[in-house]
DNA sequence: CGCGACGTTGATTTGCCTCAACGATTGTGG
DNA sequence: CCACAATCGTTGAGGCAAATCAACGTCGCG
């Protein structure tokens, strides 16, 4: 068997499946296991794969016109991670991805996606719902992003990412919440002094 | 028949359908005619349904712990507009969805979308392909409030919504690239001397 | 140890906000 | 159709949050 025993029922923990479907859905993954400093996805390159992070801790960044680094996202145990825009779109990456704690990953090409879709329709409805949860956390970041200070943005991502702390640093931090580093050194001392 | 024999066709215009599915799915949609200024959804009500915009404007705003608006989207024609986070978690609706010019919308409930997609699973390809767009539309406003500064992203918002101009105040505008009115006067003054 | 990566602190600048006042435009009732 | 009010947009003065620039601690590791 080319992946874990379990790996399947914690992929897909909602939906359970016969020993053909079993067989037939963890032929189509890989496992990756990457160390801390890998570059998963290059900007420019084509996006073939999503992956789905078991453990360790993996982040997409976009570098702007300046050369400065945005985070989009962190992905942690049980989030999947790519470029969607360009996986969705079949167009080349404006995206980079970047492990910054050794990992481990199942990954999945989108071809063989859609042909899992198609042998397993609940699937798609799997897919679906994932896809209206990433939604909906986008779209609560906008709102933060329109309504609240640096120092509310910390504080939000720091109770919705609790245990994270140890595997990113804070210039990663930094660059997810739209501030500098030195700004968020001042406002991690306000909080630590109050 | 309750709706256009046209909508059909404008809402699913990838799609084909035999003519007893045809009927089916028109049953489920309701026309409605909204007129400027009137509030579709409030904050705090159930969200049962979800909206196609065949004409007309309308946006989705949320109403910050300090009384202040801020758009989250703008809805035109072959748009759909709903408070999805609460629509797909069965909560209460955070956003607002007002009229901000006479529009013409079909309205689906979720239960008969969720019958839809049972009886013609085609259409759950749909509604993830729909799902994966919008995703992909809200990955880049957070790139842009990431790394734009407030001109850029206002000279972006033209380019993306072109012939929105006459629908819209600019206060609208304001609220949904996050900054004030006065801001945004300030921003179209010297964009028109340049 | 010594070097590089990371974090902190201070001084200064800047983009955008706030508050206030004033035009311009739109809508409405007489 | 005009007069007036309300709504919307503009301009100015001053303030503040966060950026920038520069220097200096601190930590981990070859």
């Amino acid at each position: 068997m080319s992946i874990d025993d379990s790996i399947l029922a914690e992929v897909f923990k909602d939906i359970s499946f016969s020993s053909e479907e079993t067989t037939l859905i963890e032929s189509k993954f890989e496992k990756i296991e990457l160390t801390k400093g890998i570059i998963l996805l290059r900007a420019d390159e084509t996006v073939l794969n999503q992956y789905y992070v078991q453990k360790g801790c993996l982040r997409t960044y976009y570098i702007d016109s300046k050369g400065k680094e945005h985070t989009l996202q962190f992905a942690i145990n049980d989030w999947w991670i790519s470029d969607y825009t360009a996986y969705f779109s079949s167009t080349k990456a404006i995206m980079n991805i970047e492990c910054i704690q050794d990992a481990t990953l199942y990954k999945i090409s989108k071809k063989n996606i859609d042909r899992l879709i198609q042998e397993t329709p609940r699937l798609e409805t799997f897919f679906r719902k994932k896809m209206e949860k990433a939604f909906a956390s986008f779209q609560k970041r906008i709102l933060a992003s329109l309504s609240q200070s640096a120092k509310e943005r910390y504080i939000t991502f720091r109770s919705s990412y609790p245990n994270i702390d140890q595997s990113i640093k804070n210039y990663h931090v930094a660059s997810y919440l739209g501030i500098t580093t030195e700004s968020l050194s001042r406002i991690r001392k306000e909080l630590t002094h109050s």
